[in-house]
DNA sequence: CCAGTCGCTGCAAACGATTGTGGCAGACCC
DNA sequence: GGGTCTGCCACAATCGTTTGCAGCGACTGG
């Protein structure tokens, strides 16, 4: 069913069925052969291949998007802002997994040029992907990055505000009057893990109090790697912090778990605050006090910013960054000096 | 960057370089001339035109897979599991969201054909979507289904086994002594659940227990939902279930929190049995005894069964069940009579 | 030595759409 | 009425690959 079969039926050549069936061109037609095209369009359920007309005109309608680990339940509410946001304009997603792989991001990237799609979503991006990004750029492929940004690049980016975060976390356990605090870091590469660190450290310095260095970033934000981390704080010789900021609510979650093996109570003994505010936090034992970001959000503006570079000449749309809040549940209390 | 220029640039005809390049054909064309052109475009940094192959061939080594709610955490690690298989063949996944809506998943897979998409992976079907993807198979596109199954349709599924699921649950409360439960179901049109209804029902029955009926299913598998069905059945006149089986975790969540708000405790009360073993509902309160069952492996082999067909000739392959399982913990316990 | 074969490569026609160009009417102006 | 303009449409080239076919040496067997 091709556009000459259109026209054979309807007594044109192709090029008039082309044009007639192209709102952009339809008025070149005079207006009773576009409708008596259409109607055998219609009639003969034609449907116009977008590969050829991808090939001729250099527009694939896809746009890539590329993320980290499909595994993380974060992931799903982004790729939903995306692919809602995309739908109108025409475009589809195409989905891969980088599985934060710097070898796969590359063969992948390259996968993607030779596909031509029409622009990339980075949602993953870590510390070291910038050249990676901006090869593709510089092919003329519109590349934004949405959830994580890297610093020095110059690309739009639609994230949360981490380093915020770190300090609504910070002042959240000084309201508490906690005055030895601790950080379980997430992984070293992912900017927005420094950023949380940043601003976390910023703030309770500027008070005056007291944070113990914890040596190791974890690899993953696993509660396993919480666990570990936590154990580490047990161990050591040093006095024990009251309050502790996980990068990460399943950190937070093994955090947990270590201190009550220990006899600990949270939050009797040791606050705990975690980040993301996963689906649900607010049912465990303790509820845990979090920091909330948006997600869908956040796909949805990477998406805008795509469709306004694709569509417009002008130069790239300026980047945003979104207020996470902090949610306070049962996981956080005074230390245990001052009750 | 074309086939001519490298074409050029090794003193060959494109056809040859087109030959050369591609490894089916590549011994047709003399092994010094075929390293030459091979070194001539890497060098140059050739990347062959996926789409302009695509047309020529028919093959866009794309699949689409179709998502009822993107915003389902239980949907990510379904992508997972076929991104995973696809990418090995080559192939790679668009992705669509269907939104549970008849019309939209029309539109979508219009959409589709016109895309000249390899196949479809559907894991939201719903239904009535039995003749909308017929109509997609007689266009000599593969379809498979994966997580949600449609009775009397001819297309290799993958599922798990909801109606032993509902079994399960069932056997696990007659083993406390239950002898009056009920279920809160989920959707209607959804016939994972209408499985896990007969499930639980029949082998109810088998044991002369008794089942109070709920009139109503949910649209949505929310806590909401589960909330205002359980409330249903606090203000029915009749005598309450002291076992109930939720469709869903989140359903299970919001009828425990109905019961705590009449001033019943789960397990004592009554007792309260999930499904799905979201993430972390070991750590809620109480534990959420569930129904566990995999995800990304029933996108894994979706994919591969895709991927089967795609490369071979020979019938479909055949559907697959996996068995769910029982994970037992605090949110169910013998009824009150027999402490 | 010649016909037949074989290995290699070039030629050109597709795949299905888009689009610049040109031609043919009819309308219009003076 | 001749010239110009305008509206409409057909023609054909093009996007970058794939692939059947043919040509052309070289080799081989009789």
């Amino acid at each position: 069913m091709t556009l000459e079969d259109v026209a054979r039926a309807a007594g044109v050549h192709y090029s008039t069925v082309s044009r007639a069936l192209d709102p952009d061109t339809a008025r070149q037609v005079n207006v009773v052969t576009r409708k008596r095209v259409a109607a055998v369009a219609k009639r003969m359920g034609y449907q116009k291949d977008m590969v050829a007309s991808g090939l001729k005109r250099g527009r694939t309608h896809t746009v890539a998007v590329v993320v980290g680990d499909l595994g993380n339940p974060n992931i799903a509410p982004v790729l939903r802002g995306i692919a809602n946001r995309l739908e109108p304009a025409g475009l589809m997603s195409l989905i891969c997994e980088s599985q934060d792989d710097p070898t796969r991001l590359e063969r992948i990237l390259n996968h993607l040029l030779s596909r031509r799609v029409d622009a990339v979503i980075m949602t993953g991006a870590r510390l070291g992907d910038g050249p990676k990004l901006r090869r593709i750029r510089r092919q003329g492929i519109p590349v934004v990055l949405a959830v994580q940004n890297v610093p020095g690049i110059r690309l739009p980016a639609y994230t949360n505000d981490d380093d915020l975060g770190g300090e609504l976390a910070a002042q959240h356990l000084l309201s508490f009057r906690h005055r030895r605090v601790a950080q379980l870091r997430g992984p070293a590469d992912i900017y927005p893990c420094l950023q949380r660190a940043q601003g976390f450290s910023r703030t309770i310095a500027a008070a005056g109090a007291m944070e113990v260095e914890v040596r190791f970033t974890a690899p993953t934000g696993s509660p396993e790697e919480g666990h570990r981390m936590m154990r580490q704080l047990l161990d050591s010789k040093r006095a024990l912090p009251t309050g502790i900021f996980a990068h990460h609510d399943l950190m937070a979650f093994g955090a947990i778990t270590a201190a009550e093996e220990r006899g600990l109570v949270c939050p009797r003994d040791v606050s705990m605050i975690g980040y993301h505010d996963l689906p649900h936090v607010e049912r465990v034992i303790p509820s845990l006090t979090s920091i909330h970001q948006s997600r869908e959000e956040l796909g949805r503006l990477a998406a805008e910013a795509l469709v306004k570079m694709l569509s417009s000449a002008d130069g790239p749309p300026s980047s945003r960054k979104l207020a996470p809040t902090l949610v306070v549940r049962q996981s956080t209390g005074p230390p245990r000096d001052f009750r």
